[in-house]
DNA sequence: TCATTAAGCGTTG
DNA sequence: CAACGCTTAATGA
């Protein structure tokens, strides 16, 4: 069970919600730990929870009939995913493969109907998450042809510090160049000369195993 | 041929 | 000890 002080730590969500439901969902969390580059679940599985990072990296991603992998986004701590999913019942759409040692949440599906049903400030995360996703999935449409490495780079560094997903993840994180490749699709080196190339445009800071942004808006829109 | 990558290893913080 | 830089051999456009 986790403790109140820890899901208000990592949930936005949380703050804004009743204490009754606060509780009520609570109540409805499992705590689960996955070891780093394994699999949380597969495109396909049955997963009907709602998902929260509480602590490492997820990547969020497919294999297409080709084999190749594609990376739909990258999850870190305070990140909450599979609403979608679990509203509808589905089976997953998208692997969830963890890049580093990773601590998750999982919401039980009556619980979160429950606040669906139930919770007017919850409904109001929800919309604003959703619309938030909608807008990176778009994004996406152009990001496989026309993006070369930095612009690449450039968009799933800003998708990491999505003021909406992530209201209080601050400007700099924790993440090391290997595993923002992964999240990217890049190699180390090619990660490392675009970190460069980012840097000398002054859109962000590299130091060790840390990472922080100086221009979220050039980020985003970084090549286009 | 030329560019890029994965893998290994030495260096560094 | 993990992250990073560098070298090298393999790969493939």
């Amino acid at each position: 069970m986790i403790t109140p002080e820890r899901l208000r730590s990592i949930s936005f969500w949380s703050h804004d919600i009743d204490q009754s439901d606060f509780e009520r969902a609570r109540q409805g969390i499992t705590l689960h730990t996955y070891p780093k580059n394994t699999y949380i679940c597969h495109r396909g599985d049955q997963l009907d929870s709602w998902t929260g990072v509480v602590s490492g990296l997820i990547k969020l991603g497919t294999t297409s009939i080709s084999g190749k992998l594609v990376t739909m986004a990258g999850l870190r701590a305070g990140g909450w995913f599979g609403e979608g999913t679990v509203l509808k019942g589905e089976a997953r759409m998208y692997d969830l493969i963890a890049l580093r040692d990773t601590e998750i949440a999982l919401m039980n599906r009556t619980t979160f109907l429950w606040l669906f049903e139930n919770s007017v400030a919850f409904n109001r995360f929800l919309v604003r998450q959703l619309n938030e996703r909608l807008g990176q999935f778009i994004a996406l449409v152009e990001y496989d042809r026309m993006l070369d490495a930095p612009a690449r780079l450039a968009r799933n560094i800003a998708w990491l510090f999505n003021p909406v997903l992530y209201p209080e993840g601050g400007l700099s994180i924790t993440i090391s160049q290997e595993e923002l490749g992964l999240l990217c699709g890049l190699s180390r080196q090619a990660t490392n000369k675009s970190l460069q190339c980012l840097q000398d445009a002054s859109l962000l800071s590299v130091e060790q195993g840390k990472l922080t942004a100086l221009d979220l808006d050039r980020l985003k829109n970084y090549g286009e």
